[in-house]
DNA sequence: CCCGCAATACTACCATGCAAGTTTGCCGCG
DNA sequence: CGCGGCAAACTTGCATGGTAGTATTGCGGG
């Protein structure tokens, strides 16, 4: 694979775990250095997370590690619950739902989180949405609930201490898979919103305990669409 | 602003109106001719276009402009669906809501149909669509479903001569912004709806005949949401 | 005539140098 | 002591040269 989304991803994770903090300013000559290779690629992968929202590129001034919005925490929020509501629904009618194979990425995530495997349960739980989302016939649907689910990301991993209970999180998607085996699209709905709304609520507490990272603290949230 | 971010515009709205047509070769060095620049911007525009899907960049053979994947439409259409209707939803209930404002982009939209101004026309639509996420308190929204639409654009484009009734299109618009007035959740989702499958309907029977521009013609469409 | 191989020409990729602009710190002056 | 201005050091943006890898094409052998 190429330097260029070498460094990307390395840095991307960086900024994800805060390794490199909100505001920080990254150099490409000093990142070059770091690295071992030219400028050209550090660009490169500059101006993919400055697309992603990662970075803040300022015209010869400096490129800068982007404070946490806010504001768009609350929006990544309200699009991602459209997106894999719109998902659930059109899943529990699809012909392409293969429910096996969430009841077995369902298997996988139970075993990960008896083991404590947080690693691996989060992977499963990544596949799990993007198994509805393929069920949907929308896999794309995925992809974009993803870039989005960054900002949420960003908040959650401020605070690695005090894992989730991730017993509960394996209840909540089974009530999905339930729903969604009996084609019950509007239990389906309720299911994955309620799983949402949880995981944002878990990483709300967040924001007043590292507000030095977060830019717009008077950000109010969007309404709520049900 | 800088000379990448030009080059990348006019390439861009070269791809989405057929002017360079799907499957042409873009080598960076031809490109850097004939703009009379050097490679370095040519290659970050050809970047950010491959994020978004417009060129294909295959490593030490070539970037070519995609082409148009009919997967990919459909995807589109259902995102888009999936995020204007929980924006109009949320719209509907909001305090943000400022009727006043979308009955006066509604008017000039009328005015520009009247006078047959396609191009004042699209700006009007897009201004709607925006100020209704404005309104749903996400205005990301619609930056995210723009960025969806440009599959369905890429279709449009390939016919400009037939032009579709704009009077029907400002009564879909209208319905949508009466309901909003009416703050009925339902009624604003529903013609939100109806007016999406009717610009998809539209441009369906280009697919047939300008099959030549897609890559996968086998492909079915998503479950329906709703 | 056809098939296989090698050389050539093309590509994207990376390294590096130069230019333009901004910020910052320091020095002199009031 | 404070303030204004200048200069130096930093930043990103652009230009260009060299490299590795791939597709194509032409040539030679069967």
């Amino acid at each position: 694979m190429s330097v260029a989304v070498q460094v990307f991803d390395l840095i991307r994770r960086d900024i994800l775990d805060a390794t490199l903090p909100p505001g920080l300013p990254l150099s490409e000559h000093a990142l070059s250095k770091s690295f071992g290779v030219s400028r050209t690629p550090i660009r490169e992968a500059l101006l993919r997370l400055a697309e992603e929202g990662l970075v803040q590129i300022v015209p010869q001034v400096g490129t800068f590690v982007t404070r946490i919005s806010l504001a768009k925490v609350y929006e990544a929020q309200f699009i991602r619950e459209a997106l894999e509501c719109a998902a659930v629904r059109a899943a529990a009618q699809s012909r392409r739902l293969d429910v096996s194979l969430l009841r077995e990425i369902l298997a996988d995530q139970k075993a990960a989180a008896a083991r404590g495997q947080a690693d691996a349960f989060y992977v499963a739980d990544e596949a799990l949405h993007a198994a509805i989302a393929d069920a949907s016939g929308c896999p794309r649907l995925w992809i974009v609930a993803l870039n989005e689910k960054l900002q949420l990301d960003r908040v959650r991993m401020l605070d690695m201490s005090q894992r989730p209970d991730l017993g509960e999180l394996v209840v909540q998607h089974s009530a999905i898979v339930d729903a969604l085996a009996a084609q019950d699209k509007g239990a389906a709905e309720a299911a994955m919103r309620a799983h949402l709304h949880d995981a944002f609520a878990r990483i709300a507490p967040l924001i007043e305990r590292f507000r030095a990272y977060f830019d717009d603290l008077d950000s109010a949230p969007p309404e709520s669409a049900e």
